[in-house]
DNA sequence: TTGTATGCGTTATCAT
DNA sequence: ATGATAACGCATACAA
């Protein structure tokens, strides 16, 4: 194979300058009719294309965006991050743009320096990264408000129109007391549904027991742990659980089972996010359903519009919806 | 925040030419220990990077590997994409790579120009992205033997060393006909999977029936038809029935038990990859664990010493474990 | 409407 | 042991 066609191999052909070339590709529109077809007849000819590097060099931009991940392997395990990386790509694809993965731990000047843009996920409440990012200039757009980063570009799923719509069909139900099953308060998904959920609670005036909550970690196990922790607290016991997430609902569920109460007879359960699994499960899980691929999708197009410099809306809050499945009914 | 400090900064400062510090800063030797010192002085004080455009152009290497991924969203879904890149990325990391996500969709010059290798998944056993990439030598390695291609440089699972493991197991047992429940063949991982199960039944001297193969797609949907095909052909059913992956285990599972058969009693099930799911359903699916995580790392190592002309060892074949699970025990 | 000149940051070759 | 210089491919300000 031989060597890549450059602007020079254009040139020659054509019988102009590099410069024109050059000028001609990116759409000067200064030029005859006739240098211009006769360039791009020679471009298609020898299968020309740009030189990503040479570019990049003089422009300074790698049209690379980053995925940014934390240091956690959680992270990637997670299916809401295939999902994600889908949507990105995709849009990245459309406008000429490539992502990379960008693992925290190789977060040197060497990483950061091949990236336009980052986005960023798993974001904490208090998330050093974020702040980092902030000072040391880097665009990135956010998949969290970034509680105390207080954000502007950032693309979220409406999580309060989410928990509306299940909490008030679970009063609808006659439920009056609901419990939690609360992941870790340190990532901001998780605060922000928990927090909403508590805001909802006391605006329709439901029950408000702190021993109806029960911690644990964003995980089967831990949804075991919290529903256990909500159940042998009080006397008096919640008749509906939610959860921070579906996997979490899953433990909460298995748990109940394993002290001798069905689902929902006895304790109706409620998750977030519709995980592929939650329609399968023995009960099939009631769950906030959100689409992470549209996050991604929108997410790829602020981060390049706000680098290409031009105007976004923001903040995205995408629609959410709740999905009714047997994992709830009325209370006894 | 001022300009990136360059090479010419550093030279300016010690009183050399960039030349200078370009050899330096590049580990040559030649030059005394005074130098030295002050060039790393200064390129620390400075906290040079280099810039990795200028390096990528004149070198003509990008430092970037990409996954590529065939066009299916499937792809993006399996539990197994999200492993494979972590693998990935920690070792690119470590050699100063930086991996990026090529959708086939996206596979124009374009992108093709900012990658210096790929790693491919998902592999068809007539695989026409394989030999595009053969013709446009492309260099890659592959997850896969490449069964049409004659590929050298891949990783794989010891898939017959497994599934030895699990008809042996089955044999001892007390299982003598031993159906299967197949996904789509053109994708090499079933068709290996397959025809290795096929090999050993035959060796073993067990009971070969056609008919004790029923098909599907690779998901649980697919799973109940393939059981439910193998289940309603002979009138001598198998005891045992094995599936391409876990997921179709899962989909067989459900099958007998909605036909009000047990599992294990009346029919054992044996899946393959031990998804995260396989050890919480009801019951546990007795599986061949392979590490997808150890995949993309010797992926990665492997296409790196490729791209830079070291010497590796090929193929590389991963071990496997015969995880024993409560789907299985002796045939009624 | 087109060409000239220059620079982006680095590496490599060949002198000195 | 160190330096001068060219080259990598492209974009752009300015000149013609």
């Amino acid at each position: 194979m031989s060597r890549k066609a450059t602007i020079k191999d254009i040139a020659k052909i054509v019988g102009v300058t590099p410069a024109t070339v050059s000028n001609v590709l990116n759409g000067n529109n200064r030029f005859s009719e006739d240098t211009k077809k006769r360039i791009l007849a020679a471009a298609k000819q020898l299968n020309y294309t740009p030189n990503m590097f040479a570019r990049a060099l003089v422009k300074n931009r790698s049209y690379t965006i980053g995925l940014f991940i934390p240091a956690s392997p959680r992270a990637f395990l997670d299916p809401y991050f295939s999902e994600l990386l889908r949507g990105l790509t995709e849009i990245a694809l459309e406008h000429g743009y490539v992502v990379s993965i960008i693992y925290a731990d190789g977060l040197n000047e060497t990483v950061r320096n091949r990236i336009d843009g980052l986005v960023l996920t798993e974001v904490k409440v208090k998330d050093e990264y974020v702040s980092f990012f902030q000072r040391a200039n880097v665009p990135f757009v956010s998949l969290a408000r970034g509680a105390e980063n207080e954000l502007e570009d950032y693309v979220v799923s409406d999580t309060r129109r989410g928990l509306e719509e299940a909490i008030k069909y679970l009063a609808r139900l006659g439920h009056r007391r609901i419990g939690y099953a609360l992941g870790p308060l340190a990532y901001e998904y998780v605060y922000e549904r928990y927090s909403i959920f508590r805001d909802i609670q006391r605006k329709m005036g439901l029950i408000c027991e702190a021993t109806d909550v029960g911690t644990g970690e964003n995980s089967r196990q831990g949804g075991r742990m919290a529903a256990r922790r909500i159940m042998r607290a009080a006397s008096e016991k919640p008749t509906a659980i939610l959860a921070s997430t579906d996997v979490m609902a899953l433990g909460v569920i298995e748990y109940l089972q394993s002290i001798g109460m069905s689902v929902p007879e006895d304790v109706s359960v409620v998750g977030f996010d519709d995980a592929p699994f939650s329609r399968y499960v023995t009960p099939p899980i009631a769950t906030v359903r959100h689409d992470i691929y549209q996050l991604g999708r929108h997410a790829a197009s602020m981060l390049i519009s706000k680098l290409e410099g031009r105007d976004y809306t923001k903040p995205i809050i995408l629609p959410v919806k709740f999905i009714v499945r047997g994992s709830i009914s009325s209370p006894r």
